[in-house]
DNA sequence: CGGCAGGTTAGTC
DNA sequence: GACTAACCTGCC
């Protein structure tokens, strides 16, 4: 990487840094820890560290970290080491998306803990964003250890599979879970007891990765989807949420298409970059207001 | 305040 | 194999 790293007394200072818009990143559903703080600066929790992120003037500032905890977590996390120009150049072949990358430019796909974004896309079934948020914040505040405090807020890490194997389904549903207190259970059980590796399905192929994680209940197509995208770089997942489902039907197909055969149409288009061009189109979307020519009264 | 949003399961055909 | 009601909570 040509960008320059330089250390300061509270953090890491990035120079020419590309493709790196800190809104777009944590702003297009991959994760759920992080927050905007009033002076447009993110705050978040990964790895059981606090983390304050700015983009200023061209240059990306990483707040309450140190030249170690950069190299070792955030680099990786931050995906830094891939290039997404060639990513870019390759899915800007296609004119729509070409269009979509320039909404969502300076997206990345962070590399999450696997069990936390197991656990946070388990919860993330037939639920909204504001409350997946929610719940995960009660879920480490019980469950996770205490890790800081930073701006006036109190910061607890996520929970590791010993520490949240604790939990009873009815003390997950006052973390606001609803009916998926069972399933984090289950997800939990198979990690602890060894019979999902997930350092180990890692290095699987995609559909291999899925198959595995299916095992589990409350994971289907789409969360197993986002648990290989958002946390074992698997960059060909392609996630089909009502969103993405809207948006390929109202760019590429023109009429109501099943899941199976958007992914099939998503695979020939995009191939191995597919995950990232759904990153991209939704950005897209939202530019363009598609699903809500419907009911206009909505935000923004 | 009733209606609705949102993936997966489990049941029915 | 395809289809669909039910699941829980918060927001409109």
């Amino acid at each position: 990487m040509k960008c320059n790293i330089k250390e300061y007394e509270d953090g890491i200072i990035i120079d020419n840094l590309k493709d790196f818009n800190p809104v777009h990143i944590f702003d297009c559903g991959q994760c759920f820890r992080w927050n905007r703080e009033e002076d447009g600066s993110y705050t978040g929790v990964a790895f059981g560290k606090v983390l304050n992120v700015k983009k200023e003037e061209g240059r990306i500032i990483f707040t309450n970290t140190n030249m170690e905890d950069f190299n070792n977590i955030w680099f990786d996390y931050f995906d830094l080491e891939r290039d997404y120009g060639e990513i870019k150049d390759v899915l800007s072949e296609d004119p729509i998306l070409r269009e979509g990358i320039k909404f969502g430019e300076g997206i990345r796909i962070l590399n999450q803990d696997p069990f936390e974004t197991l656990i946070s896309f388990i919860i993330s079934a037939n639920n909204a964003i504001p409350r997946i948020k929610k719940s995960i914040e009660l879920i480490s505040q019980r469950y996770g250890k205490y890790i800081e405090e930073f701006r006036g807020e109190k910061y607890f890490a996520f929970p590791s599979p010993e520490e949240l194997s604790v939990a009873t389904v009815e003390e997950l549903k006052e973390c606001k879970v609803g009916f998926r207190g069972k399933y984090i259970l289950d997800g939990t059980d198979n990690i602890l007891n060894g019979q999902i590796d997930l350092d180990e399905i890692k290095s699987l192929s995609t559909e291999n990765v899925k198959e595995e994680l299916m095992k589990i209940k409350g994971i289907g197509d789409k969360v197993s989807s986002c648990i290989a995208l958002f946390s074992m770089r698997k960059g060909d997942a392609f996630p089909i949420d009502v969103w993405v489902k809207r948006v390929m039907e109202y760019f590429y197909l023109k009429k109501d298409t099943k899941p199976k055969e958007i992914l099939l149409f998503a695979d020939n288009k995009f191939g191995r970059y597919k995950g990232f061009a759904q990153q991209y189109l939704f950005y897209y979307a939202r530019e363009l207001g598609i699903g809500k020519e419907k009911k206009q009264n909505n935000r923004k």
